[in-house]
Formats: structure tokens, C-alpha cells, sequence
DNA sequence: CATTCGTGGTA
DNA sequence: TTACCAAGAAT
């Protein structure tokens, strides 16, 4: 007589060994090569990740590697992605692992647990999968695979129900395969059991699925309340002295990520006061009618985003962690996405610019 | 423990 | 258009 969790678990793993993606970090896994990958996948989707990843591990293939190169290259391999945190915490991680553990990551859970960056599930994620030990890895693939399994009614992003969650993950978890096991299940998450309209017909383990019995799929996990929408305008202004350009440090409150360069930008509900606080930052004149770019950009808060040209007062302003980029080097400073194709829009126009120049030359 | 950190995708 | 979500962690 087979139970509940050892069937699920059989029927699970085999639609992985059929069905998985073929993904990078899948061929040639190693301590490094998962930890990488893992790192990456914090809240960033598979697709997003996969051209950073194999950037990364062909410039950084390995412990000594990361560890030994310099903030300045390891922040250029992850510009666009997003979460500048992660990448201080990845490369401290690597110093810590050629340091102490011999170049070999740990495999103890409190050992990397410890590492920075290194939270419960990338430690389960790690040790099932690298050193194939029976630990849980529950993220949020698998939380709303189990709450649609077992009818969790907790609502969606409670602690609680992440709680539950962790405990049928370890109730469930086989002793064998634990890292395929935790992988199927989000990889369930991912092509079957998705958010909205989940493909319960083609699901390996609609069986086992109480929601899928009682068509319930759309009720787990429990909705959450709605929330006002406030717009908030950002103003990015491009200060340019000849061929240099205006950049500043990202230095925020938090213990943030330091290296990490912007246009001076400024943001306010009201546009009239953005512009404001950025002509008082910098004691310019702000152009408006030298609108140089006008984009959008939608998250959750924040509504526009747009380009300024301004030209100088007071030459006098800056502050530390100010400074003058020549136009040349700019694209070495690493930014954040939206300042990036700020600096690729205002690459390619200088470009553009040199070559009018050099044409009326000759 | 509720927020914040970036960016892209979806219905 | 908008709210919600994605291989979460730190504070």
C-alpha cells in the first residue's frame, strides 16, 4: 500500500525528469554554479536571469574568481537585474567561502545559513540540491502549489501560511531526491500550477489536489485587499560641462549597495515640485523645452520617468559623491535599469553627434 | 513583522 | 490600465 506523499512524490519527480526546462544551471551543477543561480533567481524570473547567468559564469567562473574581482566588474555583470544587494552579498559570500571553508561552500545548514544574502530557502535550496540533504525549499512557486493542494485557507503572503507551508514541505519531502523533489515542485509552480488559469488538466499530481476536486484553483492563495494607486514623477536631469556628464552615487539611508551610480534624479507626487527640489539640489535652470527623452515607466508607485537637460548657475555645488564622468567612460559606471537606457540613449546620441562633427570635418 | 529592494511579465 | 507575481533576504 503506497501513501499519500510517497505516490506524490513518484508522480511529481517523474513529470520532472520528463518535463524539465532545459536551463543552464542544470548541466555542469556544482557548489558555485547553484549558489550563482540561486542568487539570481531571488524574486527575478528564469527567463530574466539566463543571459546574466551565463555572462556571469563565463566571466566569473569560479570561487576565486568572484572573490578576488572587483566591486566595480561585479556589479557591471549585474546591471539590469535588479536587487543591487544581492550582488554585494553574493560576492562577500565567495570572499567568505575562499577564506574559511577552503574554497568549498559548507555543508552544514547554520554554516550557510550564515553567509550573507543566504536566507532559509536559498540554505534548503543549496543543501538538497548540491548536497542532495533532506531539507525543504519552500518559495513562492510552493506555497501556492501547497495552498492549492491542501486548501490552505491562510491568506496570501501571511506568515502563517508561509509557516504551513515549510511544515508540509517537510512532512512531504522523500528521503530520496530531495533536491529534484523541492525543484519539481516549483518548476510545478512555474509551467503548471501558475497564478491565474493553472493547466490542472495536464497537472502530474491533480489527484492529490484537493482544489483541483472541488475547483477551487482560483480561491488559493486567498486574495489579498486592494490598494490605492498614488502616481509618483521621477525626473532625471543630464547635466552636461562640455563633454562630461553629471553622475552621483546612490547613497541611500539603508546600508545599500554603494557603487551603484544614477543621473541625479528626484521624485514627487506633484511634477511642478520635482522639478523644483532638482533645480534647488543643484542650483540649475532646468530646460523644459530641451526635453531630450520622455519615457514611461510603470511600477508599482511610480508612474513617469523623464529626461532633462539643464544648464548651470552656480558651478559650485557638489557635494561628495557627485561627480564628472567623461562622456567616454560613462558606460563603464554601473546603474540601476531605467538610468542605464538613460546613459544607452544619451551614448547613442553622442555618438551620433561625433560623426556629424567628424563629417563637417572633412 | 511590515517594508523595501528592481525589473519584467501577465491577465 | 492596474494589481499582482517572480527560485527572498535583511532590517
Amino acid at each position: 500500500m503506497i501513501n499519500f506523499s510517497d505516490e506524490f512524490s513518484k508522480n511529481i519527480l517523474n513529470w520532472f525528469a520528463r518535463c524539465q526546462r532545459n536551463l543552464p544551471w542544470r548541466k555542469d551543477v556544482s557548489d558555485y554554479s547553484s549558489f550563482i543561480s540561486e542568487f539570481m533567481l531571488q524574486q527575478t524570473q528564469v527567463k530574466t536571469v539566463i543571459p546574466y547567468y551565463n555572462r556571469f559564469i563565463e566571466k566569473l567562473p569560479n570561487w576565486k574568481s568572484l572573490a578576488f574581482a572587483s566591486e566595480k566588474t561585479v556589479l557591471k555583470l549585474w546591471e539590469g537585474l535588479g536587487y543591487y544587494r544581492r550582488v554585494k552579498n553574493l560576492k562577500k559570500s565567495a570572499e567568505i567561502i575562499v577564506q574559511h571553508y577552503n574554497g568549498k561552500l559548507p555543508d552544514q545548514f547554520d554554516e550557510i545559513h550564515k553567509l550573507p544574502g543566504v536566507g532559509h530557502y536559498t540554505a534548503g535550496a543549496l543543501l538538497s540540491i548540491v548536497y542532495k540533504k533532506p531539507y525543504p525549499a519552500v518559495d513562492g512557486n510552493v506555497i501556492r502549489v501547497f495552498s492549492r493542494i491542501f486548501e490552505i485557507k491562510n491568506p496570501a503572503k501571511s506568515t502563517s501560511l508561509t509557516q504551513e507551508v515549510w511544515k508540509r514541505a517537510s512532512e512531504m519531502l522523500p528521503p530520496y531526491d530531495p533536491g529534484n523533489f523541492n525543484q519539481a515542485l516549483m518548476e510545478l509552480g512555474a509551467l503548471i500550477c501558475i497564478p491565474k488559469n493553472p493547466r490542472c488538466l495536464v497537472c502530474p499530481v491533480q489527484k492529490h489536489c484537493q482544489s483541483f476536486h472541488h475547483g477551487t484553483q482560483s480561491l488559493f492563495p486567498s486574495t489579498t485587499v486592494k490598494k490605492k494607486l498614488v502616481p509618483t514623477y521621477m525626473i532625471s536631469v543630464l547635466l552636461k560641462q562640455s563633454n562630461r556628464i553629471l553622475l552621483r552615487k546612490i547613497s541611500n539611508q539603508a546600508s545599500w549597495f554603494q557603487s551603484l551610480w544614477e543621473f541625479p534624479t528626484y521624485t514627487d507626487k506633484n511634477f511642478k515640485r520635482a522639478i523644483a527640489k532638482a533645480e534647488k539640489d543643484l542650483d540649475v535652470q532646468i530646460d523644459r523645452n530641451e526635453l531630450l527623452l520622455l519615457k514611461f515607466y510603470i511600477t508599482k508607485h511610480k508612474v513617469t520617468l523623464k529626461l532633462f537637460n539643464a544648464d548651470f548657475h552656480n558651478p559650485v555645488i557638489f557635494k561628495k559623491d557627485y561627480r564628472w564622468i567623461p562622456m567616454k567612460s560613462l558606460a563603464q559606471y554601473p546603474l540601476a535599469k531605467a538610468q542605464n537606457q538613460i546613459r544607452d540613449f544619451i551614448l547613442h546620441t553622442f555618438q551620433k553627434i561625433q560623426k556629424k562633427i567628424l563629417k563637417r570635418k572633412k
